[in-house]
DNA sequence: AATCAGATTTCCT
DNA sequence: GGAAATCTGATTA
């Protein structure tokens, strides 16, 4: 079943950890690929010094601030970052998704920049609902395991907090 | 490497 | 004068 947009419409922290599980499926030519989603991390506004929106009005603090369930995609050096928009509208949050464990197919998906590239993420998803797609959604899941926590990864000025999520002991997760 | 925001320049009514 | 097009520099999990 795939996860509707009320789902996202909570905190950006309960979100990115309750996606950990959730399967991530990608149509490209009629194919489906499915991968389980293993770390995510939450990003907010001005509060955040790591997330774009801390410093004034861009085009991804804007998107942040939009309705929940969209999909936010912006580029870092030459990788194009997979997000989804959290929380409630002119609440700019997001979590981005940053590993993917593959489930019908092989390939890396362990860090964002390889994720977006195997998925084909493009700019075209850029504002787009991943709830009312047709070649991109996620559905849940009733596997079990642990979940682990640290700092975000990649991050110059991160947050006294822990926001990135991950799930314990999987291979799949960008750093262990 | 790619993108965007801000500055600068051009050009049209 | 104002809008659009182009250039430039900063930024970046």
């Amino acid at each position: 079943m795939k996860i509707q947009k009320d789902f996202f419409s909570r905190n950006a922290k309960t979100v990115a950890k309750e996606l950990l599980g959730k399967i991530l499926v990608r149509k490209i030519n009629n194919k489906e690929f499915r991968a389980k989603i293993v770390e995510t991390e939450a990003y907010f506004g001005k509060e955040d010094p790591a997330s774009r929106a801390s410093k004034g009005k861009n085009k991804v603090s804007e998107m942040m601030c939009d309705e929940p369930g969209k999909i936010l995609v912006y580029n870092v050096h030459k990788y194009k970052m997979f997000n989804i928009v959290t929380g409630k509208k002119n609440e700019p949050s997001a979590v981005l998704i940053r590993a993917l464990e593959p489930i019908n197919f092989t390939g890396r998906c362990n860090g964002p920049g390889l994720l977006s590239g195997f998925l084909e993420i493009e700019k075209s998803f850029h504002g787009q609902e991943i709830f009312s797609l047709e070649n991109i959604w996620i559905e849940n899941s009733t596997m079990a395991f642990k979940i682990a926590k640290s700092y975000r990864i990649g991050v110059t000025k991160d947050l006294p907090e822990k926001l990135r999520f991950y799930i314990k002991d999987n291979w799949f997760v960008s750093k262990k």
